[in-house]
DNA sequence: TATTAGTCTATCATTTTAATAGACTATTAT
DNA sequence: ATAATAGTCTATTAAAATGATAGACTAATA
């Protein structure tokens, strides 16, 4: 599961997301229209921030916008920077990995399962990008 | 990610799938080759005994099994009874729903890709079987 | 009835999570 | 200049989850 931070970032994301053509969109903005606490958001577009997925601009007239068009960035690239590894154990992450001290990774196979586990949904999460995080217009 | 009580579960599980034929395995056993700490493995084996997974005896000759064939439980079941749900968030799970409060489920374009996510990694974890996690021989 | 082996409840330390507070810095407009 | 705007940074806090352990208890067998 994901904790309430990541599902805030992604929310935060795609609300930058739609608003990509607006120029610097602000915190207090965000914040309102995604129902997430102001002050713990601040944080988490820092983080992003660092993660190199935003860029801001301070005074009036400032905000954070996104670095590059929201077809650019993948969901898999924002998890990662907000939530970590994306697969369930570090012995099978592609970019957190660490080794698995207790048992021989050749022969493991639980490692072989979530292995498979991971590939298919990064399949969904690399392929998915941040305009597909967009609300859907209510009809 | 998968807490050490899942990963050791899992491990745990792998044991007992190994050792099916065996009958009855004890718990020190299982802690010993798997390498999990004995008395945190005694309560992990009680939850997979009450998720109906598990049975167990006492007394000499006494020790845990599978209550079913190891290729009749799925890596998705074993993995919800200790680690619970299996989708990225609850609002996109199927046997852990929670309504999403401070969104429209309808529109929420996040919960649309999670769902994907979701029944990508299912296809794996539900189809996998506790027979999957045994380990290789070693060549 | 002694031994074996699982059962149950509670406790504990540590870490992580979620949220908040406040002082600080950079930018813009007047 | 300087007031107002808006992001930056560090720290703190409360609550919850995690990982592990302890010990008394019960059931089954020899």
């Amino acid at each position: 599961m994901l904790s309430k931070k990541s599902k805030y970032a992604l929310k935060a994301l795609s609300y930058l997301a739609e608003h990509y053509q607006d120029g610097p969109c602000l915190i207090a903005e965000i914040s309102k229209d995604k129902k997430i606490p102001l002050k713990f958001l601040e944080n988490i577009l820092l983080d992003l921030k660092r993660a190199e997925i935003l860029e801001s601009k301070k005074g009036k007239g400032g905000g954070y916008f996104l670095k590059v068009a929201p077809s650019s960035i993948s969901v898999a690239k924002a998890l990662r920077a907000v939530e970590g590894p994306i697969a369930l154990l570090p012995c099978v992450s592609l970019n957190f990995y660490e080794k698995c001290k207790d048992c021989n990774e050749r022969t493991c196979g639980l490692k072989k399962v979530l292995a498979q586990a991971r590939d298919a949904t990064l399949q969904v999460l690399e392929n998915k990008v941040l305009s597909d995080l967009i609300d859907k217009k209510q009809s």
